[in-house]
DNA sequence: ACCCGACGATACCGATCGGTATCAACTGGG
DNA sequence: CCCAGTTGATACCGATCGGTATCGTCGGGT
């Protein structure tokens, strides 16, 4: 809710808050959490630890703040999956496949950052971990909804076979143990939506 | 601090280098590699840090020596899995969909302990992370044998959408967003191995 | 009986971590 | 123009980390 201040000193310079959430996003995603220092992150943000503890009172709230702008994105991706193919679940699941499979080069060898993050909370009560556990719940509500109206037979059961897929597309590209994952799970969601 | 002393090892003490395997092995899974630090598995193995750099140079080397173990393990499981149905492809991949089935209430919510240790290894010259990377290798190709013995179709692509499925089960039964994994799994399988 | 290597215990090192205190410099709104 | 609030810079704290040094003890071969 912080105002617009669109009045740059010389270059273009976001709010600090703004350039603290995009360095952690990136030093999270490249080393992982624990390995990365508040130092770090405040050097990358260009600015300092203090001014990072201004806006969130510990790292772990700065983590948790992460996942939930990350988790807000994948859902824009469903929202927009469902505005661009309105009544045609097929074609939104599809949609998804492709987001996912359109990822993979980004996440490279890092892979996943809900299943990365998640290596790194074994604590339930985590409230990053509940951010995430919350995330993928309803991912998996909304792809059950699409699986339902698609028609498809046993919709929990196909929406639980698309999950796996998907889940584990992204750790085998990870890990390179398969090549061409993109393709390869697209060959395979389109399968499974044909099969009717 | 909840030690659990879950085997008080009544029979003769085995010695320290197993102890600290062992240790080790529970930590890690229980908590990942980066919260567990040496003193730690010094006293689950009722031993000292010192006694820990006697029979490792590094903790690194420690973690990457625990990630040799495991993954002669699942190799054993292949191993089984051949040995057990001699001939047939079929029951053999059968086999190994129900060794990762039956391992699941056991890793519980803390996941496969090669997926999670990728997220906490992001330098891919760590040799931890070239055991594993390897081992998913050895894996690919061994199913990949498995499916073409089997006459399935296509066997690269079974081979990866078999992968994707048993990777991907493994995480979603971690974060909890899909239920009954385990004879989820074992359907989804029996339905590739029926489709010819 | 001897001895040598392995083991246990403890104290310590430098580095780094998350988090805090303090104060100067800046900036925008009244 | 002026002041209050935000920001930047630096120094610091206690805790914990991986790793080392030291020394006393123990046990099993020969």
């Amino acid at each position: 809710m912080t105002t617009t201040a669109r009045r740059p000193t010389r270059v273009a310079k976001l709010p600090p808050r703004e350039r603290i959430l995009d360095a952690a996003e990136e030093l999270f995603q490249a080393e992982g959490i624990a390995r990365v220092g508040v130092q770090a992150i405040a050097e990358r943000a260009r600015t300092t630890k203090m001014a990072i503890y201004r806006h969130f009172e510990t790292k772990d709230e700065l983590v948790t703040e992460w996942l939930r702008i990350l988790a807000a994105d994948y859902q824009a991706a469903f929202d927009r999956a469902e505005a661009d193919h309105p009544g045609r679940p097929r074609e939104q699941i599809l949609a998804l496949a492709r987001f996912i499979a359109d990822g993979l080069p980004e996440i490279s060898y890092r892979g996943c950052p809900f299943i990365n993050s998640l290596a790194e909370l074994p604590d339930r009560e985590h409230p990053a971990r509940q951010v995430i556990e919350r995330h993928k719940a309803l991912q998996t509500d909304r792809l059950l909804g699409m699986c339902a109206a698609a028609g498809l037979p046993d919709p929990q059961q196909t929406t639980a076979e698309i999950t796996f897929l998907l889940e584990g597309a992204q750790v085998s590209h990870q890990n390179g143990s398969i090549g061409q994952v993109g393709p390869r799970l697209l060959r395979m969601i389109e399968a499974i939506l044909d099969r009717r």
